[in-house]
This record gives structure tokens, sequence and C-alpha cells, in this order.
DNA sequence: AGCGTACCTGAACGGCCATTCAATACCGCT
DNA sequence: AGCGGTATTGAATGGCCGTTCAGGTACGCT
């Protein structure tokens, strides 16, 4: 019995760790560069599981964007909560950008998931709701620092849009490694901004 | 003679006739789908020809990128010049990002290329001397303004950076054909942010 | 005109890689 | 223990695609 629950659980386990080696293949080279061979020997089993699990390469791409997606979601939604203020949160975005969050700051996947989304439609699916929850996350707080009186944006919408589209670009610079972006200079540039957009005594 | 010096520049003229394939079928197909045989129809040449000027995929598609960077740089210098005071230039630049211009609003080869940047050594240093000159050119601008007085940004290199950084991240939007983003909407976006951050006169 | 060189082509080669498949192990159930 | 189905493997298959190559063609030069 206890061997039989285990034993049950064990496949779907498996399973997972491929999706996580799929990931993280991704991220090392790219959607591109990912075989299904790499997939296999991150996860240590062979290429034909992989291919059982997901049908094919695409498949097993694709599904690890959805567990992606899920966890990113479940992490940022934890994240802000355990902020007290709109100030807190803000500022913890910021540092969420920088790359001191969860799954947040891989940008490096970011990039790729961009770039995927621009011929591939469930890549552009999920690029597309998760960029919809970060601003609406985004939004949330400020709204909240509205009514609170703390903050004091000429239009919500377009500070939501700016500071979102903001944080993607300096991420772009983090990435690639350019020489004029770390990520404190990320976080404090974003944090000026928002400042600057809000309205929010310095 | 005259038959002479015109097939004389033949040879060149179709060399440089399948790198621009080369950009279009990277616009159309990304880095990671173009293949020797559409380059090579799309110049209505063969895949021979291709193999000969450039020795190879990857330098076919090196050489193009170079020869974009050139471009890209000629047409800024000359779209500024057009412009007359700092107000103006910095208008202009707005809707050069909205994709007015000539191969500077070509997002979704920058996104690209940006992705191939992380793997790719001359992609890397493509893209970031594009970066650096786009960079220069907005913070001439800026100081001009500084200069002349009509614009007054408590720190410029920030400005510079958030400004370019910004044009990076609401462009994303652009090429990734989100609702909430058009051209225009782009451009206003962007040059709402420049007046917050140069303190211009609204 | 004739020669040499650069240019150009299409077909053939060979490697890589996703996918298929036949065979085996594992596990829950009776 | 034995059965049935799920899970897992490693090897075989087959297609795609970059690169090579042997053979033209055109053109400048003498």
């Amino acid at each position: 019995m206890v061997k039989g629950t285990l034993s049950a659980k064990a496949p779907e386990e498996r399973r997972e760790r491929i999706l996580r080696s799929t990931v993280d293949v991704v991220r090392a080279r790219g959607f591109a560069g990912t075989r299904v061979s790499d997939i296999a020997e991150a996860a240590g089993t062979s290429q034909g599981l992989v291919l059982y699990h997901f049908g094919s390469l695409a498949g097993a791409l694709s599904q690890a964007l959805t567990l992606l997606e899920d966890e990113f979601y479940l992490d940022l939604e934890h994240d802000l909560r355990e902020q007290d203020g709109p100030t807190e949160r803000l500022r913890h975005m910021a540092d969420l950008g920088a790359g001191m969050g969860p799954a947040v700051g891989d940008w490096r996947l970011w990039l790729e998931i961009w770039v995927r989304a621009l011929h591939e439609d469930d890549a552009r699916a999920t690029r597309e709701s998760l960029d919809r929850r970060w601003r609406s996350a985004l939004r949330e707080v400020i709204s909240e620092g509205v009514t609170t009186g703390v903050f004091d944006p000429p239009d919500i919408d377009r500070a939501v849009l700016r500071l979102a589209s903001l944080m993607d670009g300096l991420a772009i610079q983090l990435a690639l490694d350019d020489p004029d972006m770390t990520p404190d200079r990320l976080a404090e540039l974003w944090w000026g901004a928002a400042i600057l957009e809000l309205r929010l005594a310095g």
C-alpha cells in the first residue's frame, strides 16, 4: 500500500522532472537550440520517454511553458501578498524585476518566449497571459495607492503601461549583460520612474 | 567598356541582393527558421551561390547583420539631421520608434537580434553597437536641449537610459501585436515619458 | 580569338535529429 | 503467482538541410 501510493506517483514526478529540465535547457540553449536529447539528458531519462509523455518536442516545450506560467502566477501573488502597503509592494516589484524574486527575474527566458511568440501561437498565448497578469498586478498596486492617497498619477493606464514596458526594456539590457546595467541599477532606475509617474514623494 | 563596367558590378549587386533577401527572410521566419534554400529562393539564385559568397549560412546571417547595422546608422544620422531643434528631433525619435522611419522601426527583427545575441557573439557585438549609437544619438539631442534651455532633466544619464529602455519595452508590445499597443500609442506614450523625464513644457 | 579567372549552378553527400517501434520492466490487482 | 496495462528504454528509420563538388558560363585581358 505504502509502496503502492509511492510508485503511483513516481511516473508523474518523472513527468514533472522532464518539464523542469526542459525549462532549464531552454534557459541555457534557447528554444532554437533545445534538442530532445538535451532534455532527456538533463532529466536523466531516455529520449523515448520525453516523446512518450509529450508526444513531440513541440509538445514538451509547450507544456513546459504552461508549467512556468502557473508557477509564475502563484509566486507573484504570494510574493506581493507578503508586502504591507502599496509603496512597499511597488518597491518590491522593482526588486522582482531585478531578479531577486523566484521565476520572475528570468529575463533570458523571457526574451526567448518573446521571440517564440513571434512565430508560435502557444507561446504567444502564454506571453500575453503572463504579461496581462503582471500588468494587472501592477495596476492593482497602483490603484490601491491612489485610494490611500500615496500615489497621484495623472493617468493610471498610461502609468501602468509605461512602467510595465520600462521594466521590460531595462530587463533586456540586463539579460544581454549590457555593461550599463546591473540588477541594482535596474531597480533604482525603475523606482525612479515610478516616482515620476506616480508623483510619489521621493 | 560600358559593358565591362556594368558587368563588373553585376556580381556585387547579386551579392548585395542576397544579403537583403537574407534580412527579409529573417524578418519573416526568424533566425532559427532561416534556411539557405529560403535565402536562395528569395534572392532568385541558387543555394550554391549563397555559400560561394558567404562561406556558410552563419556567414550570410552575420554579414546581413553588418549591412543592417551600417544602414541603420546612416539612416538615423540622416533622419535626425533633417529636423530643426532638439524638441523636433526628440519628437521625431518617437516617430522613428513607432515605425515611421526606415530600418529603425523593424522591431521584430530587433527581437530576433536580441535573442541571437544571447547565444552568438557576432550578434551580441552588433546589437551592442547599434544600441550604443541609438543611445548616444538620444544623448546628443537631450544635451543639445539642455544647452538651449528647453530641457531640464535632473539627471541626463538616467533620462537617456530610461527613455531608451522604455522605447525597447514599448516596442516589444508593438512587435508582438499586443492589443494595447499601436504605433501612435507608442509614440504618444514615449513622448509623454520624455516630457516627464526632461521636465518639458507639455 | 583564346585563355584564365571569377561567378554560378544543380545534383549528390553526409550528419544531425525528431519520431517510431519492438521489446522489456514495473506495478496494481485478483 | 500471474495478468493487463502503463511506463521506459535503446535502437532503427527517415527526412531535412548545410555543405561539397564537378562541371558549366561569362567576362576581362592580351
